[in-house]
Formats: structure tokens, sequence, C-alpha cells
DNA sequence: CTTCGTGCAAAAACTTTGCAAATTG
DNA sequence: CAATTTGCAAAGTTTTTGCACGAAG
């Protein structure tokens, strides 16, 4: 993978060095290779498993379990990030502004399926408003029972 | 306000003591007390904020935080209690089955606001159908900028 | 050069665990 | 009675902070 070539990434660097120059704020290595690992890994991390899978990738560069901390709550804050936990499972991370994704998701099987529903996002974005809020994202998964698990099903 | 007379809090209870009995456990005052406690504040609590609320609710009992966290994990595991968190606060718990809601979350400052439409549950149906999935649940989370916040964001 | 960022280690915050005494079934 | 639960304090975890040095603008 080239990812100066990667015009989808440029963008999104592009907007980081935007926030960091808004707030007179420095672009360190450190900083950038945060932010290209969630782009490159497009699953949820904990601080803990950004910091591990970072370690492993860039061996050469030594980053602190803090710097990560300190990486995260700034890109959270400026709406680069966003992070959300359920159930038993810690506080997980993601990029903002991944192509937007919801699942459904067979609780028999663990298959997944994606999905895209344009009524669904307006009704939402008529709930946020009603309440009076700004919306910037959402996640929305479904939990079933797949055709195969139906037809399989002998309990 | 008499609990005694309470239809619905008698059923929660009596799930609980069912499960209770089910895994060989025991009914407390302790665990009596926070079940009872989840159910009268129809609010999202951390475990420190819902120890905090019974010691002044329930002088009386002598309540320790470590058995407010056993006593949560085994509600959750029982699927009594669930719990969520997002953006900067922690973890936060509620009872699992209040009449069905999703989340208007701000990613701010916190504040949660509870909703339900049907339209959107309608539509969610069709999408699992179409997919060939049986329904069984969903969890749907928007999350934005709440009215306050947007307001104090202007600094 | 001045300011900010980093790693490190220490501190703080949060959660779990071991244990003796108390309570439940 | 036997077995589980509790509060407490100690032990783990997770997250934040202070500081001296290094890096960015």
């Amino acid at each position: 993978m080239n990812f100066m070539e990667n015009i989808e990434y440029d963008h999104l660097l592009l907007e980081f060095k935007n926030v960091l120059k808004e707030n007179l704020l420095k672009f360190t290595k450190q900083r950038e290779v945060i932010l290209q690992t969630l782009y490159n890994f497009p699953e949820h991390f904990s601080p803990e498993e950004l910091h591990f899978l970072i370690k492993k990738n860039h061996p050469k560069i030594n980053i602190g379990i803090a710097t990560i901390y300190r990486a995260l709550n700034l890109l959270e804050t400026s709406e680069l990030v966003t992070s959300l936990s359920f159930g038993k499972a810690g506080k997980k991370y993601e990029l903002a502004n991944k192509p937007h994704h919801d699942h459904l998701i067979c609780k028999n099987c663990g298959k997944i399926i994606e999905f895209e529903d344009k009524k669904i996002e307006k009704r939402q974005e008529n709930i946020a408003i009603q309440n009076g809020f700004k919306l910037t994202g959402h996640v929305m998964q479904l939990y079933g029972i797949c055709f195969n698990c139906q037809k399989n099903k002998k309990r």
C-alpha cells in the first residue's frame, strides 16, 4: 500500500492538520501514525489495542500509551474520532467520518450484513432536530437470526 | 410511594429472584435496594452515582461500592440491566426491560435523551426480512451536540 | 529560540479480589 | 448448619498528570 497516493487519507490528514493549526498545536510523527493507523484498520480500538498495533507496525517509533490517550482525546474533541462502548467491552475508538456503515448481525452464526437506509437516516435527522441536537453520527445494529440458521434450527 | 403495590416492580423483582434461584444465589437487602433504585430512578447511573444515591436514600444500609459493582455485573450478565458509554463520560447502567427506547446522546456533555420511533422500527423490520433475517432486537444510538453545548461552543 | 509534545514514572481514578464476619436458605 | 454475601482494604486496571528533554514552527 502506498498511502502517499490515497486521496481520501490525504484529505483526512489535511483536516487533522487544520485542527492542529487552529489550536496552535504541532504536527508530530506520533500523531500522524495514530491517525494513519485508525484510517488503515477499520476496526474499533481500545487505546491499548491501538498502542499495541502501532508498536507492532512501526517498531522504530517509540510511542507511549500516554501519547495514545492524549491523541485520542484530542481527536475525539475535534470530532475526527468517535468512541463508544456497549456491555462488557470497554471504550473503543474509530474514525468519525468513515463511509457510513450499519450492521445486521446473526446472533447464532455471527454473520454480518452491512446496509444503509436513507429513510431511516432521514428520520434520525428529524428526531435529532426535534430535540435540539445537531446530529454528528449514529450507531445502529440489528440483531436476529439469519436465513440459514433459521433453517438449521433443531432445538 | 408505596412500592409494595407496584405490579411492574413486583414483576421485575420476581424476575430477579428467579435469576437468583436458578443460580443458587441469595436474595439480600443490598441487592434488593440496588434493583429498587434502578427502577425508581429512570436515569443512567455510573456505579459511583448509584452508590451515592443509595447511601443518601437508605442511610441505614451500609453498602460498599464493591457490592454495587458486584450487583451490576450480576444484573448485566443476567440481562436485567444494560450498560453503555459514549464520549467523555464513563460507563452507565440502566434497567434493560424498560419500554423499548433508543438513545440520543450529546458527545460533549453526555446528556442522554431517550426516544422511540415506530417508523424506524418498522423499517428495520423490513430490512431484516429483505435479508432473510428474523429480527430479535437492535441497538441504535444517535450522536450529536445538544442545544446547550451548541450555544456554549461560541468561545 | 520559543512553545508544544513526548516518554517515563508517579498519581489518580476506576474496578476487582481476598478475607473474616454476618446473613441467607 | 453450610454456603453465599458483605464491607473493608488491598490489589489490579485504566487513564491522567508532572517533568525534563527533544522536536516542531
